[in-house]
DNA sequence: TCAAGATGATAATACGGATTATCATCTTGA
DNA sequence: TCAAGATGATAATCCGTATTATCATCTTGA
């Protein structure tokens, strides 16, 4: 059987009706050459401004030029440069799971915020890979007839980043940025991360500073690299601190029941979602909060309305990180001496949850 | 002088440092053909399983050139592919306002839910044309360098959409379609938009059915067209329901006043947004709502709005709007017989501020 | 036996732009 | 007067794929 490796369908080959403008056909360097009566090769090197080498062009050649580019509104057909050029500053954004989800707290919002203030400062376009095609609820990076490499690379966004994907990026050699820290996938990956060991720690030793000698990390510590860089600030900040400490695998009521039996007075939450929960529980057992037992967020604050407690944690700062990507990304490109792998500082949200042993 | 009319720059010719693994060139259809000693046209020709016309290729031939497929792990370079076809499945997405506004209720939001949404079900990608140049607060379209042609075409999205820019894009043929009904631009223009004259009419059908005989429109009722239509449909309705109708220019308290003088007991907002300012003016009056007075938002605010009144009105489809509005270029693009200008009916919200007159 | 058809594959070209080698033509200076 | 250099522009080629026209070679039937 012969199986169709391109993936890749045309539009309809539907006759045209009698469109009043006809097909449109875009506008060529050849255009531009037969109308200024030059070669399209002048144009090119007129537009590229490439007339420092051996090249000459008279200015009034190049004048002619000029104006009819900007009388036809001529521009470069991306994928024809892309083709003969290297670069067609189309920066690719890749999420696993759609870009814009319907919930209002949008997890990615702030990302592309700061993605797109850059795109627009370095003057380049954001494609967004929406064509992946979609296997088992996430996107898959390298299907059949995959369109990665329509752009000069791209950003991957994700809780979660399949490894086998990074490892073709970097064997590749597709230039391209990661939002939050990864692990090595063959080779180092670049990427742009929020610092949750740091964050966590200060955290923890706040929590020391108020007495809390026993504290409790709930979650797996497992699974996405910022859940493992989480618990393991949370580890090296407690042994620093001399309080003992340990993990609960779930936001579940028996294990944080068995936890306050044996002296636990503060939970970290690996999953600020689990917040509300928690909250719950501790108040279904007349645990005051932070009378009783302290509660930390590891990450964003999230308030849902239900929720009126004010939960101490920190801030990801997803902008900057959007930001920051796109400088990395450039950085690459052009082989610039940067720090590929940067961990920003998250800012800590003092909240009421979190507060001295009684 | 001479100017860079193309606004592009290239990534900086910088020497790559010693990298590890070396730029990888890709595999193309000729190191296939080499390997299974066939020709390029060959290879294209098996891969894209074009045997149906004239041409024939050998079964074992295909066998060879597939096994070389799968050893090389060869996959088609989509840049090539777009130059050889007419289309590149891109289609750009213009905003004059940024994209991914901080507001946590984006206005722009569901739209782009949509448009992602129909964009991967059609299997394209959407390009933020991000690099175009601000000024003066909004995004250009045209300015030198544009970006636009690099798609396919384009989905037009704003409150207000610059009429020259539209008369452009219909003049040049080139593909778009407004999210948003446009009046006519030099030729007709292929909008999907919320039906507000329909919406506001059963609005004031159903106000005129609570027994109100004197109405006003609150807002200008000209500048986007969406104010416009809102005002038609006010109109209409209330002179077929016999209802003795007037329009206030602006939210504010001196002309609110004027008309509770004159008896109105019913206020239509163009601008939802307004409905804080109106009820708190309400409040200050010792107005009941709707006790004394009834209130309706003639669409979904625009802004974020804080208010803990439920306020009678309906909602744009906004999702569906951006899904519908990527059918329509698709139509365009391929020919296809289809309304190229579509109202989607608002869902009314009954709301608990348009009661009976007392 | 040989023209007509069937079979299998390829050369050539297009797509739009970037780049390099090359070619005219014009100045100079000796 | 003429070779050397300067000047201005272009032809040719490449990038990787799709497609069409064309070309060999082999069968077949009368």
């Amino acid at each position: 059987m012969i199986t169709r490796t391109s993936g890749y369908t045309h539009y309809e080959p539907v006759e045209k009706g009698p469109s009043v403008t006809g097909p449109r056909r875009r506008v060529t360097q050849r255009d531009i050459a037969r109308i200024s009566g030059v070669s399209q090769a002048t144009v090119s090197l007129v537009l590229n401004n490439r007339l420092d080498g051996g090249v000459r062009i008279a200015p009034e050649t190049q004048q002619r030029v000029l104006d009819a580019i900007r009388e036809t509104g001529y521009v470069a057909d991306p994928v024809a440069r892309r083709l003969a050029d290297q670069y067609n500053r189309i920066i690719g954004v890749f999420t696993y799971e759609p870009v814009f989800p319907s919930g209002a707290r949008d997890f990615f919002h702030p990302f592309l915020l700061g993605l797109e203030e850059q795109a627009e400062r370095l003057g380049c376009d954001l494609l967004l890979l929406t064509s992946a095609p979609v296997d088992g609820g996430r996107r898959r990076m390298f299907a059949d007839g995959s369109r990665i490499r329509l752009a000069d690379g791209c950003v991957v966004l994700g809780r979660e980043v399949d490894r086998g994907d990074l490892e073709r990026l970097v064997a590749e050699g597709i230039p391209f940025v990661s939002v939050g820290r990864r692990d090595d996938a063959g080779g180092p990956v670049p990427y742009v991360g929020a610092d949750y060991p740091a964050a966590t720690a200060a955290l923890v030793e706040r929590a020391a500073r108020l007495g809390h000698r026993r504290i409790a990390y709930v979650g797996s510590g497992e699974g996405p690299e910022s859940y493992a860089d989480r618990l393991r600030g949370f580890r090296a900040a407690a042994a620093d601190a001399g309080v003992e400490y340990g993990r609960i695998a779930a936001a579940a009521a028996a294990p944080l029941d068995a936890a306050v039996a044996e002296g636990v007075t503060a939970l970290f939450l690996e999953e600020p979602a689990d917040a509300p929960a928690v909250t719950a529980w501790a108040s279904g057992r007349g645990l005051g909060v932070p009378a009783d037992l302290s509660l930390v967020a590891l990450g964003d604050p999230t308030r849902p309305v239900s929720m009126d407690l004010d939960v101490a944690g920190f801030t990801i700062p997803r902008r900057e990180m959007g930001r920051q990507a796109l400088d990395v990304f450039f950085a690459l490109i052009e082989g610039a001496a940067t720090d590929t792998q940067r961990l920003l500082p998250c800012e800590l949200h003092d909240g009421a949850t979190l507060g001295p042993v009684q």
